[in-house]
DNA sequence: GTAGGGTTAG
């Protein structure tokens, strides 16, 4: 017991983070000897102290031999606290079959855990659980019954719970102000709002985003300018909301004018700025920041991995994985690394992320997962996209499109086909991008009739046909020799054709050896791509096949004396990447 | 209890 008197003088006496971590140290040396009231005072403050000392909550957990009810509760509250929500509820589970009843600590905490990653099942039960061991008189299981249900949109339970509740306190009021404002109900929210007897900052915010979330950045901005104190998260609400609604600017001179910027308002706007392509803004602001945390390096390789930028996403994932970075890459780090990878079709670092993966204990979900699909379609390796595709928990759009990518540019358009056809049956609607998969394999096995009614059927779906997906389809009549039915396609769009689809045009005169009509899609490739020489010689080649070398001469010196050479193997993004 | 990060094309 002197051991034991002598860790908590050191807990009292000494402040130091060193010296707590001394004082944890002994706690789990000697965890058996030791009586459990010291221990939970050992757990609480260094679950408080710093992060160095919260290491060792976990350390003491998992070296107890009998958990008692305290710890084990203490742990499902720590869990939930980090993050680490599955790992409370799994805790929680353990407790629950081992016959130990959770205190209100514990129940409250997996709630929270399971509003958090919007686990129903989990959430209903253990409100039977509560309500079993009498929790449910308690204020602080009550608003976590609240938070549940607004999370979940029970919003109907959420208030019967919440009416329920004697004696609410503030939380229990933005609970279920949340609740009201997360599912844009702003007309009770505010009731809510105008009834609480005293509101906070916390209120107030709620209040700011919601009307933001909902574009009223009228209304927004009246209580943003007439809240009695600001926090660095209202600010935040305004600036989300002004980007919403596409006002960057605005939202950046609310960036500018407040006064304590954090890292979410960085992210905020690098995100923002990435969605509109800024990189360089982006940049610009990420290199202000002297502490980068994992989210803003998160951000930042994503937005260069959402612009094209993939050499410098993977740079900056590099430098992210150096010790003196301090953080450690997480699932969305990984997902936006991979796309890079992709991209660039570089197979082999993708697969050693996938090594470190393991190392780093993450495990594989859907949306990595649909990553990997990406990058082993691009790199040829399409069963093992298949055998992961398959392995996905829900099948969603963005995976169903991967895959069907995949298979468009790989050849296998009969298989695409397939999975376009299963994914119509599951009810899942398809984007644009899905269109330009399943247009690709249409294109691919020639399936001219089919691709071209699927190309109609856009519209039905709302959706309105890009440049892109009319050059396929040009290419894919063209290529069946239909050029006249391509020329009419061609006409008839809705905006400018771009020169990939006069380009699909001239290649299909090219192989039907149509003079007439390269000439017209001759003339529109030049006036859209004046610099580029291929498609003169490409006409220069029809005119020659079809007997006429003067017109093929002429082509040919016209271009020598504009000093168009061509370049092989020449590409736009690589003259891109020389000029900068 | 309020504000922030990922995956599919070009």
């Amino acid at each position: 017991m002197q051991l034991a008197r002598l860790a908590s003088l050191l807990d009292k006496s000494l402040t130091t983070d060193q010296a707590k971590q001394i004082h944890c140290q002994i706690v789990v040396n000697r965890l058996n000897d030791l009586e459990p009231l010291l221990i939970r005072q050992t757990l609480n403050s260094a679950a408080r102290y710093s992060p160095r000392t919260a290491h060792y909550v976990k350390v003491i957990l998992r070296r107890m031999q009998k958990p008692d009810v305290f710890a084990t509760s203490f742990t499902i509250r720590y869990l939930s606290q980090h993050g680490q929500f599955r790992e409370a509820l799994s805790v929680y589970e353990q407790m629950h079959s081992s016959g130990l009843f959770p205190n209100t600590f514990a129940v409250s905490s997996a709630l929270k855990a399971c509003a958090r990653i919007v686990c129903k099942i989990g959430g209903l039960m253990i409100h039977g659980q509560a309500q079993k061991c009498g929790f449910c008189k308690v204020v602080f299981v009550q608003t976590a019954l609240v938070d549940f249900y607004s999370k979940i949109g029970d919003m109907v339970i959420a208030r019967k719970v919440f009416d329920e509740i004697r004696g609410k306190n503030v939380v229990s009021w933005n609970s279920i102000l949340a609740g009201y404002v997360k599912y844009g109900d702003l007309a009770m929210a505010q009731s809510v709002f105008d009834e609480m007897p005293t509101k906070d900052v916390i209120s107030w915010n709620s209040m700011v985003s919601g009307y933001a979330r909902v574009k009223d950045m009228e209304q927004a901005y009246e209580l943003f300018r007439r809240m009695p104190q600001r926090n660095a998260a209202s600010w935040n609400a305004m600036i989300t909301g002004y980007i919403e609604c596409g006002k960057i600017e605005l939202a950046r001179s609310f960036f500018d004018a407040m006064p304590d910027r954090n890292n979410v308002s960085y992210i905020t706007m690098i995100s923002a700025y990435s969605k509109y392509g800024s990189v360089e803004s982006a940049k610009e602001l990420y290199d202000q920041m002297a502490e980068k945390d994992l989210l803003l390096y998160n951000a930042m390789i994503a937005c260069f991995a959402q612009n094209n930028r993939a050499k410098e996403a993977l740079q900056l994932f590099d430098e992210m994985l150096k010790p003196n970075a301090n953080v450690q890459p997480d699932k969305m780090t990984l997902a936006s690394a991979i796309s890079a990878c992709s991209q660039l079709g570089d197979s082999k670092y993708g697969t050693w992320i996938e090594t470190y993966m393991g190392e780093l204990g993450i495990g594989m979900d859907d949306h990595l997962a649909t990553s990997f699909i990406d990058l082993y379609a691009k790199c040829g390796n399409i069963d093992k996209a298949h055998e992961l595709f398959k392995s996905l928990q829900k099948r969603d759009l963005v995976a169903y499109t991967a895959m069907i990518l995949g298979y468009g540019i790989n050849g296998r358009g009969k298989e695409a086909i397939e999975l376009f056809e299963e994914m119509m049956d599951a009810d899942i609607i398809p984007n644009l991008v899905t269109f330009t998969g399943i247009l690709t394999a249409y294109n691919h096995v020639g399936l001219v009739e089919e691709g071209y009614r699927c190309f109609m059927s856009m519209q039905r779906h709302g959706l309105l046909p890009s440049q892109d997906h009319y050059a396929i389809v040009v290419d894919l009549l063209g290529r069946a020799g239909r050029l006249e039915e391509a020329h009419e396609l061609i006409k008839t769009m809705p905006m400018q054709p771009h020169a990939g689809v006069w380009g699909a045009m001239l290649l299909a005169c090219s192989l039907h050896n149509n003079v007439e009509l390269a000439e017209v899609a001759w003339k529109n490739c030049c006036e859209l791509e004046p610099d580029s020489s291929g498609y003169h010689s490409l006409l220069a080649n029809i005119y020659a096949s079809a007997g006429r070398w003067d017109d093929a001469k002429r082509l040919r010196r016209a271009v020598e004396e504009k000093g168009l050479v061509k370049i092989p193997g020449s590409s736009w993004t690589e003259c891109f990447e020389s000029q900068q």
